[in-house]
Formats: structure tokens, sequence, C-alpha cells
DNA sequence: GGAGACTGCGTTTTT
DNA sequence: CGCAGTCTCC
């Protein structure tokens, strides 16, 4: 079979590229994910390397999954010698295979960001450190970041830091060791230090992996470059594939520069852009476009497509982010209609925080939902408990989940008992668990029938399925019965129903997977005991889902940043505000607009066909209303390409206790006469006039300020009337006396600042 | 030990 | 405003 006859010859040029460095600049929708499948499949394909010496990195276990099964799909080969993988998992396979080179138990665990957090608790608990002075989340914070570049407790102590923090990072480590635990850092950083230290390793697996193939280039940290750098040495090829137009996740270390560093440390001459997108109609290209090229430092790309223009960008203006629900609600109705199915319709914001009135909205209006974002599977506490259990089967020594559930559900174990029986394994330097035997007092017999239940799991792991050894676990340590007893426990029980399936299609996805290379120098655990294993790793490295009814025909609701990689029939894209999107604090950091105008570029190339913008006037926020100004990124949107479509009902409407009635046409005619016979909603609308005042600090809330005129006290989210522009909303005072001076939006006419002396205002509403 | 009041906080998030 | 996390009282 021809790999490369439908490629264009940008990506054809990337697959057979000649086993050099190699960075890909793909843009959104432009085949990336193709253009690596397609690359692996084509290297086995041609004899130039065995399954054996491919290594391809991925960031989410999502992406990683795609890329085996599409692979699969190309060639019927042995994917099994491959590593295909997320960073954090390929590191848990390399740390298992040499836990004793990297001086750590067979049996180490995987802390998740909550584990991750309870650990450092307890450790600013010994350390008799007041966490008001010392807050955990600031700590894990600083940990994370030292190890992401590279650093430990050690090297880090030298810089200023508070002593103190560095002191607690020191003692983290040091407990994360006792415990035999590695956080999703320490995985990386471990792998690193593992490899540089042991040279034998480090040469074995760098004449391995002949090519490493690296997804989203552009999200990579430091210690993830360190990690390339270390598996490829001299002899390795390294494909990055990235778009750092796209590049979105500065926040956690996410280091774009790795881009640049790349193309310097490598020498790589072969740069190639991919520019064709598959995706999106032309309008929606041409805006993406054009956003982006504001960005001032890229390595510089334009998509093109030789689909058509397609519709033009439709812009809705709303009095307030009801109205703004209402519309989306009304729009996705219309396109029902049309036969179109909701879960090719996405809805997009810039924050959580958004979600709740669209989700209000189409709650009320019986329309199929579905919100990503939250807790997933992995992550919830009756799962977490369950999970506890398990390890203790798997490793009875693990004293951090013994503390967890020994009195969960309530077996009569109060914090008195357990710190008796701290204090005796403390003496006996032995766990918790062996500790039980020796401990006095009354509570000996509860401990006992505890230790009894994990002793009696134990003994039948070999003897029963994983998903049978999961039902038992969930009999004999009552967690079933808690729950079922628990007024809304219902969803729990379900989840923990669930855990039996995960754990039953875990093996069934695993079972024809090898063991790792590395031979296990002592002590061979069984296969049950591995499997028991390797699910406990597969669920602290695999958060899973986080909704159950992911099945049926629903509208998709998310932020712009997990919406990256997807992409929508028609995307909603709402809140486009300044203070929101961009978002206000991001105006203080730097490179912080340009972060924002990269999160803006991969929201508007989500689209295929249809892209909807929309912003309000008002919109409540932390409990109260604020007033703010469209968003800069709907002005840096070429306005030839845009439907504006004017608000529906005037703009001060909403104050008099308006609402409804803003369907299609069907609103008061208020909104287009009274703007002085500007066109109203439907029709085609010039860009809006209006002076815009500076941006940056544009947001308001209502309490600020109030401005007593001769006839009126004005004051900031009054609506007033003009003369000539209409209906508008109070954004902003400032001045006094002659020189007293209001900012007004009013609607289609953008935003005015009037000298209140001259101004014909009139209130309306309140 | 657990339910209910109280406080404080409030981008973006994968592993 | 809505929540998560903490505190307090039975």
């Amino acid at each position: 079979m021809d790999l490369l006859h439908s490629l264009n010859p940008q990506q054809r040029a990337a697959v057979t590229l000649p086993d050099v460095p190699a960075l890909i600049l793909a843009g959104a929708g432009s085949g990336k994910t193709r253009v690596l499948t397609t690359r692996i499949a084509w290297l086995l394909q041609q004899g130039r390397v065995g399954p054996g010496g491919i290594l391809a990195v991925t960031f989410t276990n999502k992406a990683a999954r795609e890329m085996l099964t599409r692979i699969e799909a190309v060639l019927p080969v042995q994917t099994r010698g491959m590593w295909i993988g997320t960073f954090h998992g390929l590191c848990n396979r390399l740390l298992r295979a040499h836990h004793r080179e990297a001086n750590l138990p067979s049996t180490f665990q995987i802390l998740d960001s909550q584990d991750q957090l309870s650990a450092i608790k307890r450790v600013i608990k010994a350390a008799n450190v007041d966490e008001e002075r010392c807050p955990p989340r600031d700590l894990q914070f600083f940990i994370n970041g030292a190890k992401e570049s590279g650093q430990r407790s050690t090297d880090v102590s030298g810089y200023g830091h508070d002593r103190r923090w560095v002191e607690l990072f020191a003692a983290y480590d040091a407990q994360c060791q006792r415990e035999g635990s590695v956080d999703f850092a320490e995985l990386l950083l471990r792998s690193v230090e593992l490899l540089t230290r042991n040279e034998a390793l480090r040469t074995h697996y760098q004449h391995r992996f002949r090519h490493i193939l690296v997804d989203e280039f552009q999200d990579t940290n430091v210690l993830q470059y360190r990690w390339l750098k270390m598996l490829a040495g001299t002899s390795g090829t390294i494909f990055a594939v990235g778009d750092d137009d796209q590049s979105i996740y500065r926040f956690r270390g996410a280091n774009v520069g790795n881009m640049a560093d790349f193309q310097r440390e490598y020498d790589v001459t072969h740069v190639i852009k991919l520019e064709q997108n598959y995706r999106s109609h032309g309008n929606i290209l041409d805006a993406a476009n054009h956003l982006i090229g504001n960005n001032a430092r890229r390595m510089g790309k334009n998509l093109w497509t030789d689909a058509g223009p397609g519709e033009k960008l439709r812009l809705y203006e709303g009095p307030s982010d009801t109205f703004e629900a209402a519309w989306v609600v009304d729009e996705v109705r219309d396109r029902q209609r049309e036969g179109d199915r909701l879960s090719e319709i996405a809805i997009l914001y810039r924050s959580n925080a958004q979600s709740r009135v669209f989700e209000h909205a189409l709650f009320t209006a019986g329309l199929a939902y579905r919100v990503y974002g939250g807790l997933r599977f992995f992550e919830r506490a009756e799962i977490k408990h369950a999970l506890a259990y398990l390890r203790l089967v798997a490793n009875p020594d693990d004293d951090v989940s013994f503390a967890r559930v020994v009195n969960f559900p309530a077996r009569g174990i109060g914090a008195r008992s357990l710190e008796q029986l701290q204090a005796v394994a403390q003496a006996a330097g032995s766990s918790l668990f062996a500790a039980v035997a020796s401990v006095p007092g009354r509570s000996a017999e509860s401990f006992a029938k505890f230790a009894s239940i994990v002793h009696e799991l134990r003994a039948k792991v070999d003897d029963l399925s994983l998903a049978e050894l999961v039902e038992e676990m969930l009999k004999r340590s009552g967690l079933v019965q808690h729950f079922q007893s628990e007024r809304d426990g219902a969803d729990r029980v379900e989840n923990l129903a669930e855990l039996v399936n995960a754990a039953a299609g875990f093996v069934q996805e695993h079972q024809d997977e090898p063991a790792d290379t590395a031979a296990p120098a002592v002590a061979p655990a069984s296969s049950a005991q591995l499997a028991l294993q390797s699910f406990l790793a597969h669920a602290s490295l695999e958060s899973g889902d986080n909704q159950a009814q992911s099945g049926q025909d629903a509208l998709q609701l998310m932020t712009v940043h997990a919406a990256k990689g997807l992409e929508f029939d028609t995307v909603f894209l709402t809140g486009l505000e300044e203070g929101l999107f961009p978002h206000e604090n991001s105006l203080s950091e730097a490179d912080g607009l340009e972060e924002e105008r990269r999160l803006m570029y991969v929201a508007i190339t989500r689209a295929r066909k249809r892209l909807n913008l929309s912003f309000a006037q008002s919109r409540m926020l932390h409990g109260q209303t604020r007033y703010n100004l469209r968003s800069r990124f709907v002005d840096e949107l070429p306005p030839k390409l845009l439907h504006v479509l004017a608000a529906r009902g005037r703009a001060g409407a909403f104050f008099g206790g308006f609402a409804g009635n803003q369907g299609r046409g069907s609103g008061p005619e208020t909104g287009g006469r009274a703007s002085g016979g500007r066109p109203t909603s439907g029709r085609e609308a010039g860009w809006p006039q209006g002076t815009r005042a500076a941006a940056g600090a544009d947001s308001w809330t209502a309490e600020s300020t109030a401005m007593q005129t001769d006839s009126h006290v004005l004051r900031i989210g009054q609506g007033v009337r003009h003369p000539k522009f209409g209906d508008g909303v109070v954004v902003r005072l400032q001045g006094s006396g002659g020189d007293a001076r209001a900012q007004i939006n009013f609607g289609a006419f953008g935003v005015k600042e009037l000298l209140l002396a001259v101004a014909k205002l009139q209130p309306i509403g309140s």
C-alpha cells in the first residue's frame, strides 16, 4: 500500500525526511497527527528502523492512543516493540524497568497532584511550620517548578529563595524516597538523572531509539526537552512537530523557546511548514491568520485552504451574559432545525466559571450538553479510597494508603489509636501494617480486623482476575456498603462499580503486552501481581474521563484550553470581553497578551464551518455585575469577514427588568430605531466606529463611583439615552466639575467618552 | 465522627 | 454568587 499517495507535498516531504533532526511547523488542522503516524509507518515500511527503534511521545494519553490506533490502521505492524506514550507514561516504563538503578522500590507508586499536595501538607506539619506562613499549594508550585526546570533542593538553595521552602523541598523529597513514591515531575527528573548517571543504560537507549518523534513540541518544558536530548544522544534523530502559534501552556511550564533551542542545538536545517488546512473554511482561516499576525514573536506561518470562503463569522453583542446565553440557545435550535448534530456544536469560553450561565440556559431549554473539566474519574474520593485498598494489597507497607483507609469506612479507629500505632511502628522501624500485631490496648482488635481484610485479599490475588479482585475488595472493605447507606451515595456506588469495569477493560487492553525489557533482578512477582501493579500506575497516570454520559448526542461546553486539538462544525466563542479574554491577569505578565492571542487563535481554528463570536455588556462575576468592553481581539479581526448582529433589545433595557423576547427579529425595534436608523439584526452592519477606551484597565464594577450631574446622579452600570447614539451603559466615570466625563458603551456605536457638561444624557431603566 | 455553619477566594491544566 | 475547605459543636 502506498502510504504517501494522499499526502500534500509538504506532508510528504516531512514523512520522507532522511535520518536528520527535523522541525515540523504544523498549523492547526494541517494534518499533524497524520504526518507523525505516517512517518512512523513509512520508516518501518522502508526498513529504516524496526519497531523497537521507535519512540513517540505525546502529552496526553488520548493523543498517544490515537497515534497507536492510526499506525495500526495504516500498517499491520507489530506496535509492541515501540515506545509510544506520554512523557510520564514512558518515564514510568523506564523507571519500572530500572527501578534498582534509579534507587526506587519495585512497587514505587505515583502521586497525582492531589496525593502530592497531601504529602506536602504532611511534610509541613512534620516540620512544625505554620500552614499560613507556608501555603501548601505555593510550596507545591515551587517544588514542581524547580523539578521541571531540572533542579533539586540542593540546586535551588543558592538562589535567594526562602530557606524554609528549600528545607521543606528537601524534606518532601526525603519523605517520598522513604515512602517509595514519585510525583509527576519526579518521574521525569529521576529518568533524566538515571540516564545522566548511568552510562551503560544511556548508551543502550541511545542506540536503541534511532527515531524519536515528539508531538506538540511547543508544549514541552525544560526538563522534557532535556529528557529528549538524553535519549537521542548524538545518534538518534528527533522529529519534532509543533506550532508556536498554539503555545498556550506557558503557565504550567511550557517553554516555546525549546523550538528555537532545538533548531540551534541540533543545527536543524529541515524545517517544514505545514500550512494547508483541511479543517476550516476560508473566512475562518483568514480571521485566524489576521489575528495571529498581531503577535510579534512568531516563527511565521500562514494557513490556507482550497475549500471556499464559507460563511462569514457572526458577531453578537448582548446586553448581558444571560442574553448571550439565550442567543446561543436560539442559534443552537436553528442548527438543530437544519439537522446538525449537537455534538458537532461547541460552546467555548475563557474560564470555567462562565459555563454556569450556559448550563442554566441549556438546561431550561431542554438541550443536552456536556461540560468538560472538573473532577475526573480516578480523582474522585471514593475511587481514591478504593485504590488505597488496592495499593495495600499490592504493598501492605504503604503507610499512606494505610492511614487513608484504616478507618474508612469507619471502624472505630480514631486519631489516638492511629497515633499509638504510629509510635509502635516508629519504635520498631517497621511499617504501620507490620506494627499492627504489636499495638497495645483496646484498639488492637480493630486494627487486627482491618489487617485481616488486607491479608485475605492478598491471599486471593493469584486466584482472581483483576476485576474480580477489585470486586472482592469493594465488598470486603465495606466501601460499597458504606456509600449505599449514604443519602446521595448512588453516584459513588456507581463509580465504584465502574472501577470494576475499568479493571476488566485494562486487562483486556494490555493482555498481550509483554513485561518490560529489563530482567527483574529479584523475587519475580506473579503475573497477577504485575497486573495489579500496572493497573495502579495506570490509575495515577490516566485520570480518566470525567463524565459518564459521553455516548449521547450533546452540545460540547469547554474552555478554550480544553478545546485544543478538537474541531467542530459550529463553534460559539463567547465572553469576548476585555478582562475576560484577554484575561485581566495576563496583561501584567510578560508575553501574557501574546499568549492570550494565541489562545484566541486556537479558539478560532476549532471551527470547521461556522464561527459565532459573542460578548456581553454586563456580566455577573464573583457576585458582582461587571461592565466589560468588547475584547480587543474582536477588533483585530478584519471587518469584512464579520457579519455583525446588532444587539437585540436595547442596551439599557435589562435594567428595567426586561428580559427574554430576544428571539430572531422578534425583539422590540428600539435597538435599531433608537440608534439613529442603523441596521438592526440580520442585516450587515459596518464596523462600529466607537472610540475604544485605552485598553488595559477597562473593566469596572458597579460599585466604583457615582457622579452628580446637573439633573441626576450617574453611576457605572446606569443605562442612558443619547440623542444621537441611542441607548448605552455607563462604563466609567472620570474627572470632576466642568471636566466630568463618562465613558458610555453604546453597543453598535462603540464606547464614547462624553463631557457631561455638554452631552445631553437622559437616564433610562433603573 | 459527622453534619452544618463559616470563611475566603475566584484563569487556563495534563500527567 | 458558588465552592471548597476549615472549624465547631453535638
